[in-house]
DNA sequence: AAAACGGGGAT
DNA sequence: ATCCCAGTTTT
């Protein structure tokens, strides 16, 4: 461990050392540029990748990014597409606001900005759906300009480096000043992602692989039992049970009913389909006397959800309902009604 | 400051 | 089972 008049100096070293470990051993994605000096990644690609990859893993975003920018290839094509395309595509992914506060951002940079995006972190900003960590991202990534980058990587990675004990989330202030302080002076882009590799492949959550860690010499928790339980989380909150009933209903056509979900909740905005229950709301009294199929078990962040699978026939399409082929729901559902789906077909 | 908001992969 | 993930928005 160095000495406090030798501190300064660690923090250049730091930045320098992980961009040299980049170059060797960055991860080749889809969505990335190979490491090197003054490479910038198109803006559109960086907001689709950064929005796919909030809470969401690199494994699930690969099997998706490549479809979704081969049905979206650019801003344009984004702002001009219907809601209901966008939501489709996004079905399976989860945090479906993501879906559409990208829409609504494709929109705002083609007709607020004429279909530029803005070079700066403010007014990146403030674009909906892009928060502080993605506007960095953005900035770095594809403007090669200055930002500090923090999501839960820099955060663990910080820090351990600084040996912060305070908890999360009170340490946030903190960890954000100190990631600005181990910046380098240039490769901003390259630095974010070298940051990411970082804390996905060797200053891992749980085990960190502090002898194979090339800013060892510069942390101040490598081999440590900090470099494992650092940084310190909030306890975790129980979910809340909730029980429900989910109808896979079939028309004359061979066709399902579905519907449109509300602006608001659980699933906004995507088709589901008919029940109730388990999302605050009644169950159909159409759906009333139908036959028990399956089961389907669903947890979510705050909510576990049973629910009970029904199936039936109806001669015609209920008022405020919509017929929709197997095929289209497996496709453009969120992963809860495919199950119930498979439950009850 | 806390809660809402999905889903899958790793252990 | 539990933890975790390239977070943002609303309450």
């Amino acid at each position: 461990m160095a000495k406090a008049s030798e501190l300064g100096k660690d923090e250049e070293r730091f930045a320098e050392t992980l961009l040299s470990w980049y170059d060797r051993s960055a991860r080749r994605l889809p969505w990335r540029v190979p490491p090197g000096e003054g490479v910038r990644q198109d803006p559109y690609l960086v907001l689709i990748s950064e929005t796919m990859l909030q809470q969401t893993t690199v494994a699930t975003v690969k099997g998706r990014f490549g479809a979704f920018i081969e049905t979206f290839p650019s801003v344009e094509a984004l702002a001009s597409a219907k809601e209901e395309e966008v939501l489709a595509a996004w079905a399976g992914l989860g945090y479906y606001r993501r879906a559409r506060s990208l829409h609504a951002c494709a929109k705002a940079v083609a007709e607020v900005h004429g279909g530029v995006f803005p070079a700066d972190e403010g007014s990146l900003r403030k674009l909906p759906g892009i928060g502080a960590y993605t506007a960095a991202a953005i900035t770095s990534i594809a403007f090669g300009q200055r930002a500090v980058v923090v999501d839960t990587n820099v955060e663990r990675i910080v820090a351990r480096v600084r040996r912060i004990t305070e908890p999360l989330p009170k340490a946030r202030k903190l960890i954000a000043g100190e990631a600005e302080k181990l910046m380098p002076e240039d490769r901003y882009g390259d630095y974010a992602q070298a940051l990411m590799d970082h804390g996905a492949t060797i200053c891992r959550p749980k085990a960190p692989d502090c002898l194979l860690c090339p800013v060892r010499p510069f942390c101040a928790s490598a081999g440590t039992e900090d470099a494992v339980r650092l940084p310190i989380k909030p306890p975790k909150k129980t979910r809340k049970q909730v029980e429900g009933v989910m109808g896979v209903v079939t028309l004359p056509s061979g066709e399902i009913v579905a519907e449109d979900r509300p602006g608001k909740g659980l699933f906004a905005g995507m088709l589901g389909l008919p029940g109730g229950g388990w999302d605050g709301r009644e169950v159909p009294s159409w759906l009333e006397g139908f036959e028990e199929a399956g089961a389907v078990r669903h947890v979510l962040t705050h909510r576990e959800l049973n629910i009970t699978v029904i199936t039936g026939k109806v001669s015609e399409l209920p008022a405020g309902y919509r017929a929709v082929s197997v095929e289209g729901a497996r496709n453009s559902m969120p992963t809860l009604f495919v199950k119930a789906l498979g439950s009850g077909i």
